[in-house]
DNA sequence: AAAAAATGCAACCAAAAGGTTGCATTCCGG
DNA sequence: CCGGAATGCAACCTTTTGGTTGCATTTTTT
């Protein structure tokens, strides 16, 4: 009944922007270490990536635009934390993905081997 | 004993390039269309996309340079199929620093609750 | 043989990405 | 109160991205 259904929940495009933020090894390495579930200022950040401390700033408001981080200021500094729904949402779509194309071809399958 | 390991693991930085194929509501929906493991022709995948023949061209050779896709020439038209490696790859990053946040966030509230 | 279909290739263009520098601002510490 | 630390903001630059058009090439099809 719902099994036609995976195509259309497949369509939603709603994670495309996260995995855009996602699509970068500073990027990357940036969720890596927020992943212990600390905050982190930006030049705690910054450090050992040989980047300047505005191009990380700059990677983080792309991770915070796509909801994968949120920031607080505390102080003088700003504090990023990890968000991890959008990361959950952006897995299941994978998932959704690679189940529909495993069903697909087991029917194919089943198809030739009639 | 490899639980520290988890973060090294999640520090391979491989599925940039694949995420950044994905970061584009173009190439989701070319990725749904081709999720059902059959061949489609570029003029086929162009149709209802509001796109020329060409920029769709384009998004197919990003998916393919991210080994998302393969392509295949038969006679006049080249055929793409779907290679499900480098999606589930990028899924299981993906769990890989959810588990790591999880993990983190058990510990955190393991130290404050003491 | 000629028309039509499917693609590839190249040039071109505008906008976005990714990075830098310089400077202003705010806050903390002695 | 003053110097240093952390950040934000703005201007600027170069490269990449995403898209177009035009034309050549290869296969089908009639």
């Amino acid at each position: 009944m719902w099994l036609h259904m995976s195509r259309v929940e497949t369509r939603s495009k709603a994670p495309a922007p996260v995995f855009a933020a996602l699509g970068c090894v500073t990027r990357l390495e940036l969720v890596s270490r927020l992943s212990d579930g600390k905050e982190h200022s930006i030049t705690a950040l910054t450090e050992g990536l040989d980047l300047t401390r505005q191009a990380i700033s700059k990677h983080l408001q792309v991770l915070q635009h796509a909801g994968i981080v949120t920031s607080q200021r505390v102080g003088r500094e700003s504090r990023f934390t990890i968000r991890p729904g959008p990361i959950t949402r952006a897995r299941d779509y994978l998932t959704r993905v690679s189940n529909q194309w495993d069903e697909a071809i087991a029917r194919l399958r089943a198809t030739v081997e009639q």
